[in-house]
DNA sequence: AATGAATGAGAATTCATTCAT
DNA sequence: CATGAATGAATTCTCATTCAT
């Protein structure tokens, strides 16, 4: 990647992370593509020679926030841990996501109100690979006796959907710290799969 | 109420209807009032007959659906039931509800993003009226003896985020009926509370 | 046709006048929905309420031209003309409309720049019809005797095209008025089918 | 001219060679600087060295298709020919520039829509130039009493607004070929003059 | 000479809302 | 009461043009 390529690159995260911004405030469809340029101190025009359109604008924000959740998922198998504690800690690194990203992780909830054909499935290819991973290690713990539970997928979306919640209510000004919400979250959410 | 106004107020609930219809299958940016007037064979104009703006029916249809959902549960305090037969009472009526009135009811989620300034207070006011039913049932449990949880609104806002989350995966042609769905959510959910 | 349909109905037709006008002054591309609107004066907006988008009104403004020039030439058949004399009529007839309808018609030229997929088909349709009238008027009269021709068609894109050509240098303050410059026509372009 | 200025008057052809190309593909609104830079794996920015504004380039796409035709054209008059064999290599000339160069070539069409005022009497000036040839023949030919015409003007109006319409209709892929056609209209244009 | 990046002035289109009848 | 019609503000997207490097 030469070095034009690079910046390039750059201020394409630059501006995705902008637009994370914007529209976790706003709302993806409050969020016009000027707003979003504002933020950058840019003009609308210009967003158009790094995203051919608003939807792929938003794709690739939620493409960037996912995988970067999913990396440290995924370095939870690399750690030596219990199933118990890898939930726990996935559980955290959930909370952490969706209170910091809030409106953009959001929007895993109706995909199909906001992309269009060629991009859904991609969409719900990609959530389905990271409600894998929680999955996983559901499953890994009933495997080793470590939980107890039937209707894995069920507790799964129980987990991931509470956890999706936070995003609604939390607020830094409030009687919580995002590190309480992390810990009491994972505890009692733990207690669905004993 | 004379007759005239009995007349309306009917109308008035079946566009209401409708409108929850087309906004949980569209979304609320996405359904216009032309698509909410064609559901009843209208045209747009005579919508703004009977509401102010899309806000205002918006706002009762939140107001309608809420209001049904909190007499069922209100109910519940008549029968003689333990806290814990009511809570799982409660996470099955707020099961049906998710996934019956989908959309109108998520958007509880971000009012801010919907309502003006006039009605999002008392949105907010509705919504916690709703919730401190479920407050209601833990804090009798707790005092009871029957539940054990330190911090209880966290508890609620898990078991109702937990909830909310079936509309979005939730579909009659699945796995599970919605019956199932109610019955396991209560079953789970429920462990969080001892 | 109940009133109010009629009504709608001229409207619709008011606005397809206005629209050629525009259209032929500026050409197509050059022509905005906001001009079309002001020369009626209305807002581009009420444009949308009588067509789905410009390309449709486009596509109306041809179909209303070219039906109406057709009527015209089919109205031929009926008298009792010899072929010379209908040929002589029909280049009258398609030279008034081009000079009447400039850009509107010329845009047949071209139609792939401008209609999509759905409408392109049915504009050619209606162009081949179209210069099927004059086909006939040609095989009639080679039948008949009245006409030497062996390259059929491609006499009649001659007298078409040569037709066509008014539109770009007709002035009705030039040194010809119509009706001379259609009888000229007439004349000469009839030596090419003997 | 210097080393220097040459390259970069052979690369200003390349770059006319190349619009010809694409406006004969796309017509001249739909043909941005981007897809003529692309055709020549340049960037549009560099466009901009060699021509001023895209009206520029399109001005001297035309300047030189035109000059080169005429060029043609003129050569007839150096031949010892009959105003009849003069004015049927002309039309071929005429038909070879047509097809070849379209769109381009049709612009010259409805100049004012395209040209600003600086270049549209230079436009008119040289179609005039080039049509004057046409009217050489003719009126050799009738001096000569090879031709019989009386509106002299309007027979060479037919003449090529018949040839340029051909523009519309043909295809490499159709019935006839290029030299076909050129013969045929040759042949059939001339009996206007006679 | 060439390019990547930015800009800004439109253009088409959508839609809640209004209002005369 | 209901509707057809009109409006205008907002929004996405396009593209010729500019300019620093």
């Amino acid at each position: 990647m030469s070095l034009r390529e690079k910046k390039a690159a750059r201020k394409k995260e630059d501006i995705l992370r902008s637009a994370s911004l914007v529209i976790a405030r706003n709302g993806y469809q409050n969020a016009t593509m000027e707003d979003i340029a504002a933020e950058l101190l840019m003009t609308k025009g210009s967003l158009y020679y790094y995203f051919k359109n608003k939807e792929e604008l938003l794709y690739e924000c939620h493409e960037l926030i996912l995988s970067g959740a999913m990396e440290r998922l995924e370095a939870l198998f690399l750690e030596n841990l219990s199933s118990k504690e890898k939930m726990q800690k996935a559980i955290k690194i959930h909370v952490d996501l969706v209170i910091k990203e809030k409106e953009v992780f959001n929007l895993i909830g109706k995909p199909e109100q906001i992309f269009s054909e060629e991009n859904i499935w991609k969409v719900l290819q990609k959530r389905d690979e990271y409600a894998g991973i929680f999955d996983k290690i559901i499953n890994e713990g009933v495997a080793e006796g470590e939980f107890v539970i039937h209707q894995k997928k069920m507790a799964r979306m129980i987990i991931l959907g509470a956890a999706n919640w936070v995003q609604v209510w939390y607020s830094p000004e409030g009687k919580y710290t995002k590190e309480e919400v992390e810990e009491i979250y994972a505890e009692y959410l733990l207690k669905i799969l004993m």
